[in-house]
DNA sequence: ACGACCTTGATTTTT
DNA sequence: TCAAGGTCGT
């Protein structure tokens, strides 16, 4: 044991931290209230369960729940331990139990190259499995069993079970069984995992064989899981399995791992996607030896937020007690405003980062701006490109839900693994080629009747009843494109199987003939994806088609896209230095906020109806949930902290009137500073909502004038820029190109030009090739000038 | 088989 | 408002 390095890791620690750093000998609980330093903590703990000669790397399992909290993570253990943090397992649950399954695989009789489906490919399925079961799509929509389906198995309840148990009498719960049980055989046959099997899949497997459970017990002593308060059933129960709880069937001689929990039920905020809170709160019962430690100094806000955030979370019944401070002092009062519609609302927040920048020195990237639903990000941007202020939507419609990325990959999973139906079927139409719902549903037919798989069908296809010879026809040519491909996919690279895939398939193609501007950016994610592709084998000389699929599925954030730097080395250096010195404002959900932190923060939409949500009001769970909701928005704020609403909000396009948010009056008002204020002030209690609309109608023609009036508008080249900036990417130099121009293609070879449109990185150029006239993005198309 | 129209319905979403 | 799915006509 190193005792210099274990009294070094103790340094700077408070007390209670020091104590859940140094605690050993049985399960421990880390009560860790928002910014009380957990993450370093954890990283403490683990280091000094090193130095002192407690726990070698390969012993320790750390869980998490997203990529970019185990990078953190592994990031912060690797400054204190050096390089053998990475021989550690630090990953999220979903990564260990895929890591886990592929390795036993074989040993437990599965198939080991499964493919993972995210939740759009479980829909489609489902909706497959419905559809062959004639429900009513209507009375039951896919989204509601598909989200019972992963509720049931959260809850550890698979099809047969389901079955056994549900209610039959009731239409709802006889669809879902009936739907479960087709769903799991055709999951199965298409030798595929959706995320909640992959946790639940483990514990089933560490349950039928307890060898498999001995060999991971063995050498895993210290688990240590954070986020705790998010965890659901399975992953409990996973959890458990991983620590052999001695007298669960446990005969073993093995002790139980050293088990560490880190959460806040405060921050609760997934119960909607089966999160438990129970797991964490009832911690000491499921682990009765269990010590238990309450962080509650906070280093991250002022005393005046943190004020703010304790009276909005102690009004939430059966609360186990906590209260945050801090020793830096109260700082500034809270701004509140409330505006006439919600662009006078987002024109306050421009004019306010704009003053900040002036008056107070701060930047752009100090700022966030945080809502509840994604709608709402749209007003705000439309003011912050027209002020150009730069700014990036973080959350959204993520890169690899796209549905051109989508395709893309779907054509690579099948080529790595054919009785992928799911996918195959989704590209077997795709782009047109002439093979309709009639001639899918012939194949389908034919699997089934001869038990094959449907690419099995698809060679057989001259056997499909009743399937038109033009169909048939168009069945060979997709049979031996999958063949080409599959050929192009086994000999090279990755990249190159990609590049093929989108070559020809002709879905590129199809794409740059449109003439649809939203086309555009689908080329766009393309290139991007390919540049993905590229930066993959680059860091994975030796990685596979299928490996890099794989990682691709469990990192579906769009914010673990690598850069792909475009341009010269001094451009990429220039434009991040620029983006690292002045950085961009932050939009995204309160959801996505959770664990970040920023100097200002701006919480909009405080409005009752819209946060809390709507569909809460009637379930007082529901609206705790709510609240804890607001909890994690207010303490994401450092220094500033402003609380913005809007009196008029168009919603669903119309606009409608929304009273303040009661989280609003929940604040002890002393501590906020109003700048303008709405007609029903929560303290003077209770507002009519018939007075108030009043004022709602008559502002809303006021309102829309508002914004010409101010000074910073009207730069509209602006938007370009602020996109940009915001993806921290330079632009490209764009090939100048002119009418009559001779062109070299890639792809398409010798042509002329025949016409230019748009300027700068939205050129594009008519050009006539011999297979025809084609509409180009200069950006990314592979073209170059001829002499 | 496919595209033009129409209806419908709409939180949050770490993997 | 706006996007996605269903229906209908060619």
């Amino acid at each position: 044991m190193d005792e210099a390095r274990a009294a070094d890791l103790l340094q700077g620690l408070n007390p209670q931290q020091e104590e859940a750093v140094k605690h050993g000998g049985s399960p421990l609980l880390i009560v860790a209230g928002a910014g009380s330093g957990k993450t370093r903590v954890l990283s403490h703990r683990i280091a000094y369960l090193m130095a002192t000669g407690r726990s070698n790397p390969g012993q320790i399992l750390a869980i998490t729940f997203t990529n970019k909290a185990a990078a953190e993570m592994r990031e912060r253990i690797e400054a204190l331990v050096g390089g053998v943090a990475k021989t550690m397992w630090i990953s999220t649950f979903h990564s260990s139990c895929v890591r886990i399954l592929r390795r036993e695989a074989k040993s437990v009789g599965m198939n080991s190259n499964f493919s993972i489906y995210d939740s759009a490919d479980s829909l489609r399925l489902i909706t497959l499995v419905a559809k062959g079961l004639d429900l009513d799509p209507k009375r039951f929509t896919p989204k509601m069993i598909m989200h019972k389906i992963s509720a049931l198995k959260n809850e550890l309840i698979d099809d047969e079970t389901f079955a056994a148990t549900a209610n039959l009498s009731d239409p709802f719960e006889q669809a879902v069984a009936d739907v479960y049980r087709g769903y799991t055989e055709r999951m199965r046959s298409a030798n595929a995992m959706d995320f909640d099997d992959l946790i639940a899949q483990t514990v089933y497997m560490f349950r039928a064989f307890p060898g498999v459970a001995e060999y991971y017990r063995r050498r895993f002593r210290h688990i240590l899981v954070d986020e705790y308060q998010d965890t659901n059933h399975a992953q409990y129960a996973l959890v458990r399995e991983l620590v052999g709880v001695p007298g669960e069937g446990n005969t073993l001689d093995i002790p139980p791992a050293e088990l560490t929990v880190v959460g806040d039920s405060d921050q609760s905020i997934y119960a909607f996607r089966g999160a438990d809170v129970r797991n964490i709160n009832d911690f000491e019962k499921d682990y009765p030896a269990a010590r238990t430690i309450l962080l509650e100094q906070n280093y991250r806000s002022t005393q005046t937020i943190l004020n703010a955030a304790n009276a909005v979370i102690s009004r939430n019944p059966n609360r186990p007690e906590k209260r945050l401070w801090t020793a830096e002092g109260s700082g500034e009062k809270i701004i509140g405003y409330v505006g006439e519609n919600e662009h006078d609302e987002a024109r306050f927040i421009a004019e306010e980062i704009d003053r900040l920048q002036d008056e107070e020195n701060l930047r752009p990237g100090d700022v966030a701006v945080f809502y509840r639903t994604n709608a709402q990000s749209r007003s705000l941007e439309d003011v912050l490109v027209r002020v150009g202020l730069p700014y990036k939507v973080v959350g959204g419609t993520r890169f690899y839900e796209r549905k051109e990325i989508k395709d893309a990959l779907a054509y690579l999973r099948v080529l790595v693994n054919a009785d992928d139906v799911v996918n195959l079927r989704r590209i077997l139409n795709e782009p047109k080629r002439g093979i309709g719902d009639r001639a899918e549903y012939s194949v389908a037919a034919l699997a089934e009747r001869e038990r094959i798989s449907f690419m099995a069908a698809l060679r057989r296809a001259e056997e499909a009843p009743g399937l038109a010879t033009r169909s048939l026809n168009a069945v060979n040519g997709f049979v031996k494109l999958i063949d080409d491909l599959a050929e192009v996919a086994a000999g090279s690279g990755a990249s190159a199987a990609l590049e093929a895939v989108l070559e020809q398939t002709g879905y590129l193609a199809q794409l740059r003939s449109s003439n649809d501007p939203q086309d555009e950016s689908r080329v766009e994610n393309l290139a991007e994806l390919v540049a993905v592709v590229r930066e993959y084998e680059k860091d994975n000389p030796e990685g596979s088609l299928g490996e890099f699929l794989e990682q691709v599925s469990l990192v579906a954030d769009a914010d673990s896209i690598p850069d792909a730097p475009e341009g010269s080395a001094e451009e990429v250096a220039a434009a991040v230095e620029e983006s690292r010195q002045q950085g961009v404002v932050t939009l995204m959900t309160l959801h996505t906020a959770k664990g970040l932190e920023f100097p200002v923060v701006f919480l909009t939409g405080l409005e009752q109806g819209l946060f809390p949500h709507q569909r809460s009001a009637t379930d007082p769970a529901e609206l705790a949930e709510e609240r804890r909701l607001a909890y994690v928005g207010l303490t994401r704020a450092r220094k500033r902290l402003y609380i913005t609403r809007s009196e008029v909000r168009s919603m669903w396009g119309q606009s409608q009137y929304n009273p303040a948010s009661q989280f609003v009056g929940e604040i002890p008002q002393e501590l906020i500073q109003w700048k303008r204020e709405g007609m029903d002030r929560p303290t003077w209690g209770g507002s009519t909502s018939a007075g108030s609309s009043r004022y709602g109608g008559s502002h809303w023609g006021a309102g829309s004038g508002t914004g010409s009036g101010m000074g910073a508008g009207g730069n509209i080249s602006a938007a370009p820029v602020a996109k940009a900036i915001g993806r921290v990417q330079p632009q490209k130099e764009v090939i100048s190109v002119g009418v009559g121009d001779k062109v070299n293609h890639t792809s398409f070879g010798h042509g002329t030009v025949l016409a230019v449109e748009g300027t700068g990185d939205k050129t594009v150029a008519k050009v006539k090739f011999d297979v025809g006239e084609k509409r180009l993005l200069l950006r990314y198309a592979p073209l170059t000038k001829e002499a």
